[in-house]
DNA sequence: ATACTTTATGTAATCGATTACAGCTATAGC
DNA sequence: GCTATAGCTGTAATCGATTACATAAAGTAT
């Protein structure tokens, strides 16, 4: 039923390896013939089948983007920028979703290797990652954004987290703030605990004591927000300037200050990490920084295009972009 | 390199029909040989090449889901619905991104094809569909979500939009409102122009009068929603209280009213539509329709293989969800 | 014991595109 | 005029899994 190279060489009057050439836009081809057979596409409408490629070529001209969670606009902007990066070079993407757990991370791996994907980016659920050396046995390039494991290496693409905490930190502290509290996630997780970093170091710059009944940890997520800001708020003396480590936790927390507004004093400054399109309409946010998520996905692509179009294994590449200010 | 079922049917001493048998668990296989070749597989670390399964069954195990955008949580919630019925069934799921325009949309269809997806779910970028016939031509099945199109039927699963717009109204009508602007997107989408039907329905109902001036149509971003919102405010005698269409419309208002907290009044109410993780927070939100979105994504999924799995064609179904009133 | 099922497994063709190799033509070089 | 070379194009094997068909073995009926 569906229309095969065969019918294409038919109708231009050639053999299949011309109409191949042709599709492949191999050189040497007279411009006639090519000229023939592109005709006889299109009068066709013939379609490839990637399943016949793939199975001749070993490759799929698609890689996959395995992320913790879908309904999330960091993960997915950086998939906007593997998108954009990808669909240049003529690839496609499979998104899969984590669900915030281990055992369905391994088991998209698993689905990604039966797949044959060219590729893998990953920005990992947990801090530990061995299950992903599958994809090296299965000669697989990879690269991680984001975050860091424990038990695999590979190429990847992450803001300037430490930096980019300092800056907030210190921005508030040159406009008069003086005590900070810290909202964030596991210090398990690399981005927060160089996110933390940041924090400290920015404090002992200024000569500000680390205190630490007001440095809370939780997960990253709007629920944490809210009940760790609740904790901060309800010990004596609470700070009035808090960094918060990523936006989810961000929301999480200005959603507490919103729903008491009595208790929680109107005086309250946020530093917050991830600038989103909400980011500017929360109240209390005085400055965040804002990570380069598109650009991220881009880069991440870009080398595992690379990657993939090299087959000499070169040394792991670490990729740190910039963060910037942003105020409100 | 790779190990094929050639390897492990040497392994196990029987023939690659066999292990093929066994793979796809066919009946009629004696349950020693099932065992031997099981651990053949497992010795051996056999992993299928989908693509040669691919070629000769002409089924991928994959589906297509197509979205206007990927950041954006209403559609990303639905791609999760539609993962969790999928993975149920052992299917994959290749996300693309239509970048809110048709000839976007038009080439990720022909990705879509030849990447020889089983079925494709799409969330229409625009109101024409014209260009999803060539799914049909090529005997994809299709599951619409969230929008009808013209020039193009197919299976839809859609929110119940013209009472969840009516409901909010009628809310906010018995608690005393007497007054209403709306916000919509462009009447040409088929669940705006449902959503303003439920609207006007409520009013005239209720005996309240439609004005002209204060019904805004934009597209459905949060800058439309922040320039419509300034419009309705600027006029002679604004409404106090807003049925606004969508979640970035909802947004993009409450900015407006945020950012002119001065000149516009505290005494705004607005009812919106979608109830997201932040809706909560939105300052003026009194009421928002909530749409089943994770629910939309398993029931178009549900749909769509019942489709993939039985080839005669029935006539095009519809299924609409019911919304829920979720009050702040 | 014979013929006929039934059950379990093997043989080999097949899906559609790619590509090494062969073959043919035309041109250049002598 | 004859060979060497380059430039195009065709022939046919190949990728890995599936499956129609063939075959063999075991069970059943008479």
């Amino acid at each position: 039923m569906a229309i095969t190279v065969k019918d294409v060489a038919l109708k231009a009057g050639v053999s299949t390896a011309t109409v191949s050439r042709v599709l492949n836009n191999d050189p040497g081809i007279k411009p006639q013939t090519r000229k023939k057979v592109k005709t006889a596409i299109l009068d066709t409408g013939y379609r490839m089948n990637k399943a016949a490629r793939s199975l001749k070529t070993s490759r799929t001209g698609t890689i996959g983007l395995l992320v913790p969670e879908l309904v999330n606009d960091f993960f997915m902007t950086v998939a906007q920028g593997v998108e954009d990066e990808l669909h240049n070079s003529g690839y496609g993407m499979i998104i899969c979703n984590a669900n915030e757990n281990r055992r369905d991370e391994e088991d998209r791996i698993n689905l990604l290797i039966e797949q044959c994907v060219d590729g893998v980016i990953i920005i990992p659920a947990s801090s530990e990652g061995r299950h992903f050396n599958k994809l090296r046995r299965a000669g697989i390039p990879v690269v991680m954004v984001d975050r860091l494991v424990e038990g695999f290496e590979a190429d990847a693409v992450l803001a300037d987290n430490v930096n980019g905490a300092y800056s907030a930190v210190a921005h508030l502290i040159s406009s008069g703030c003086r005590r900070f509290g810290f909202i964030g996630g596991s210090l398990e997780l690399s981005n927060f605990s160089e996110r933390f970093e940041g924090f400290k170091r920015a404090l002992t710059d200024y000569n500000i004591p680390v205190e630490e009944p007001i440095i809370k940890f939780g997960d990253v997520h709007v629920e944490s927000g809210y009940d760790l800001m609740e904790e901060l708020m309800n010990q004596d003396n609470p700070p009035q300037n808090i960094f918060i480590a990523n936006y989810f936790l961000h929301v999480g927390a200005t959603k507490y200050l919103l729903n008491n507004r009595e208790t929680a004093s109107s005086e309250i400054r946020i530093a917050g990490f991830d600038d989103m399109a909400l980011s500017s309409i929360l109240g209390f946010s005085s400055v965040t920084v804002s990570q380069p998520m598109r650009e991220m996905g881009r880069r991440a692509a870009a080398l595992l295009l690379r990657r993939i179009n090299t087959k000499t294994p070169a040394p792991c590449q670490l990729i740190r972009l910039k963060t910037s200010l942003v105020t409100h």
